[in-house]
RNA sequence: UGAGCAGACUAUACGGCAGCGGAAACGAUCAUGUUUACGAGGAAAGUCCGGGCAUCACAGAGCAGGGUAACUGAUAACAUCAGCCGGAGGCGACUCCCGGGCAAGUGCAACAGAAAAUAAACCGCCUGCUUUUGCAGGUAAGGGUGGAAUGGUGAGGUAAGAGCUCACCGGGGUACAGGUAACUGUACCGCCGUGUAAACCCUAUCCGAUGCAACGCCUAUUGGUACUCUUAUAUCAACAUUUGCUCGAUGGAUAUAUGAGUAAUGGCGGCUGGAGCCUGCGGGCGACUGCAGGCCUAGAUAAAUUGCCGUACACGACAGAACCCGGCUUAUCGGUCCGCUCACAAA
RNA sequence: GGCGCUAUAGCCAAGUGGUAAGGCGUGGGUCUGCAACACCCUGAUCCCCAGUUCAAAUCUGGGUGGCGCCU
């Protein structure tokens, strides 16, 4: 938690959803967008469709876990909202570790600040 | 040994590294650090009952509406639980049952059937008249319909029959005895009548409404928006408020103007020490309860219990607190313990 | 978290204890030289499981799915 806060009203999360760019795996779909602050926001959405409470917290918390690893490799000043698919609480948090650090970070580079540089 | 019945407990375990939540202590000062112990369930679920707690309304009464239903008790309370009565099932341990009243009233009972409930009589049976087809009277034994047909079986009796009479069975009423009571037993009378109250209803008894997004406190900005109150003026004479309605109670009501206040947003409290848990000794058949000692054991707000690795085995089910308790219902891989029953074998 | 509503044929639906109306559509037939129109016929585990009742789509209890309100 070095540099993010969470997302937690409805409106942030709409925005993205429309505006922001989105990058699809098997187990997550991630939706980025510039927010030009010093911090990072992170909103983590598990659905109705994954499964019961049990499920839902799983995700939530594989997926938190694997952002707080490779938080220290990421470029600040973004809004990021990360959506579980039906797989992702059945996977262990290295997996998707493992994603993010090799593939979606250079995604998440070259969409959001590829311009600028 | 096998097959069961009932109750209680448990819900992978251990270690290493990294991390999360609030709390306490120590340090530190507008960055936050270190240490310590603690951190999901038997159903946390469904929200089906009951209560606490909070607000609203209170001067009260009645009606409407809703719940419960053998009896006695337990309890804060209950649709729960215990004991017991009645009924049903099982060889048995034991289990199951929304179990008041259609002899208060009203309604319904399709089709079939003569008839579906003050009664009545299709085919029959018997008597009389007429005459070969009917009429009048008696009768409800037999037939068929239906879920259900005015107690059942046998004997006497008769023109034919019939609780018409008798015996036994079944049900009802009255009296007496036993039991706290539901109820049980005995004696006498007597056959007065189907089912349905999870149909309206009646009887007894209980219930005010809304739910922590309740509710209380603090506060930015905008704007005179909405609401409340005070004062003044004008109009009207029945109008408003008061839980769904009525009575009753309280206030005159509406519009405009002036002045004062409140609300929205966000935050904090409510929030976990409680009808609490454990142990021992008493009371009670039991549900439960009295006394003494000990313990503090989640409180988040996009929402904490984890991620990874290793070892073991039976290879890990259903499933995640959101104000709090007592029950019920539903989901669930399995395991352990105590007690009891039946069958077989051996001593 | 709390409080409610609802489920009937492929679709829209009526039905307050007595064996499920109707419309659109599907399939078959009649009509026609062939079609359309018209007419006739056709089809239901009344969401699921128990109970009350002679009898349940309907009444009672439990479950499943869908929808709404407070925010």
């Amino acid at each position: 938690m070095l540099y993010t806060k969470k997302i937690n009203n409805n409106k942030t999360f709409n925005y993205l959803y429309k505006k922001g760019k989105c990058i699809v795996s098997r187990n997550i779909v991630i939706y980025v967008k510039k927010n030009k602050r010093p911090w990072n926001g992170l909103g983590i959405s598990a659905g109705k469709k994954i499964g019961n409470a049990v499920m839902r917290n799983r995700a939530k918390r594989v997926i938190r876990q694997a952002y707080y690893e490779c938080e220290k490799d990421m470029p600040i000043g973004m809004d990021m909202i990360i959506v579980a698919r039906k797989n992702a609480c059945f996977v262990k948090s290295t997996e998707i570790t493992a994603y993010l650090k090799e593939k979606a970070l250079d995604m998440i580079i070259k969409e959001v600040f590829g311009e600028e540089k």
